[in-house]
DNA sequence: AATGAATGAGGCTTCATTCAT
DNA sequence: GATGAATGAAGCCTCATTCAT
């Protein structure tokens, strides 16, 4: 129903996608303020107006350029969401394998980078990232803790109330990454073996009794 | 040493101080490319050209705020340094608690975003930052968890080897409050409480037993 | 003479038909150099190329739009020739009763008031309403003017040497409608009725007597 | 105490000057939208940031141009005004030589021809110019012509209530003037005297008896 | 013939930087 | 030193015109 069916819609299709790839380089790279929409367009292999049939003004193309990126992510939460009742070990063992391979090494990475550094100044950005990703994350992580707490497979309910530890040091890497491992490098994996250690250990050590 | 001495000395280091107090409001709240000139000096109560009496140009501006930011902590962390044989708990209670007080909500919170959000774009400002504050903060943490390894406070060597651990809490509360309190309030005493139980019942489950 | 054949013919005057009925709008609206040619479209029901099928650019189709608008004033003119005999008092009460229904309060002020606005800038178009609907209807109001003088109907031969006597109240008053009448209206049937009464008072009071 | 007495305002009440000066060229030989701001900087010998220093945008600039234009002409008004008891026939002699050598002849000509063809999308300049010289113009003639008519100088209060009818040919001219003159010459000085001896005649051929 | 997506030149406006006072 | 008026390069956005469908 919302595949493009005639060629043209196909074609417009693809222009917009490569808009919004191209936008996503050189936001990343400048920031909003500093972004040339010249360089998006010469990117992109259009001309400066044709932005402008897909996108407002250049605020709307960022707020798209969000928009677009999380959609496919979407899909991944609600496969998580689907483990609801798997080992809370597996799942942060699954969760972290792909925020290395999917997200630290890809452009998924801009995405969140984007809206670190420019999420105060627009707050669309940040209110839409949020809502669609990441109370949803946390509540699906939380769901996993409690049972996993239940099931007495951690003594505590330390992740119960704050999911937000489980990603802690996912944004902590990711920023690492972006600024200082040129100075020093960070080990990602071996950082997040040991925090999942950390977690699980925890989670061992005291074997829920009541 | 470097006191000055004259009173023209003294007041040209206080406009240059009036300066770079404007500069980091302006350029916290806009970032670097859309903070202007005009209203640093304007909320420094000087002139435009005056600011080029002192900084070469808005780049080295920028780069002087964070400098000239990053001395008053480092005294925090000499101090720090001096307290590597105190308990970790102690520590981690210090420190979580002067974040809240001496950063999250202060004007050190936006030195800690002008870093995020700009350091990409500006190396030497990311490099400067951890030179002078991250690995220094890093070593220091990572030197009291190894003496209470030693001593056998804690039970393994996690946090030796990724003190970052620590922190990423701290950095991600402080991402939080910038970004999604509006949406979701966080109890950031609540949270870095929960994370230091959390570091500090693994170390009480496990002794040391090598 | 020139009436279109085909049913296609017939569509495609049509067509151009609309398109200056929309143009003579936005034209008016705007101004030539404001005008937007999408408007123009969109307010014709073509679509943009369309446009350019008729007309060879934005120029041509300002100034076909003088042209297209003057045919019909033209057989008003033509009427009016026919009536060189009659009375000057009949022929001014005829004409300004037509520039108040037929003019002021009709698309044909729109036309000119573009000629009046853009009539600089586009001499063409001064030429053109100049040698069609001017220079005739002074013409035809001089020859009129001349056999009332001739026979006595009027004193003096002032309306022959400047009939444009006779039409500056009206140009006037379409002016006042256009800038002024929102700060302070104007009684054009009134307006018109004392300039006839002045025209014509000057005619009873001196007969001619030579 | 409006007199500027530093150098440097002098200086740039020249500059401000300069830009007016150079608008009212460009913006009456354009119209509002055609002019380039370029053009005005260039001609009026200053760089284009300059003209923001002194006008918010070109609209405001625009408005600047006729308000300035006002003034001058105001003092013109207030002499008038004063002769409230000259005859008739000796105040539009003076007005009417007052506009072919000061008005038609001139730049003020520029600024009618602004007003005219620019008033209607700007109703601020419509307002402004109808408030102080439109209804001031109007309200001297009407009270002259009232005593004039008391007088028994003429016998009709045809021009106390239509004190229009006095300025319509002197506007027809100066249309005329900038729309058809190149192709049929107008004696703008025989045309107003004419006009003169059409308004005078009626008043003296009815000797006011009540 | 008709369409409307695509183009890219051009204009308004901003703002970092300079420099005469 | 301090000022702030002046500069002009640069960027966003519009819109007349073209052309593949």
């Amino acid at each position: 129903m919302s595949a493009p069916k005639t060629k043209r819609q196909q074609a417009s299709e693809q222009r917009r996608q490569a808009i919004l790839d191209a936008a996503l380089d050189v936001f990343a790279a400048e920031g909003f303020t500093a972004a040339r929409l010249d360089d998006v367009a010469a990117k992109a292999g259009v001309a400066k107006g044709t932005i402008y049939l897909f996108f407002k003004d250049k605020e709307e193309l960022f707020e798209q350029i969000v928009v677009a990126a999380i959609s496919p992510v979407l899909a991944r939460l609600e496969a998580l969401a689907e483990a609801e009742t798997m080992p809370l070990d597996q799942v942060l063992e699954t969760v972290f394998a792909f925020f290395q391979s999917e997200v630290i090494a890809t452009w998924r990475r801009d995405v969140i980078w984007l809206v670190l550094s420019e999420g105060r100044r627009f707050p669309r950005i940040a209110e839409i990232y949020h809502r669609m990703v990441i109370s949803k994350g946390l509540g699906i992580i939380r769901r996993i803790a409690e049972n996993a707490y239940k099931r007495g497979e951690i003594s505590s309910d330390e992740l119960v109330r704050f999911p937000h530890l489980v990603f802690a040091p996912l944004i902590m890497a990711l920023i690492w990454n972006g600024l200082f491992a040129k100075y020093q490098p960070l080990d990602v994996a071996d950082l997040l073996n040991t925090h999942r250690q950390l977690l699980m250990r925890t989670a061992a050590a005291q074997p829920k009794e009541d």
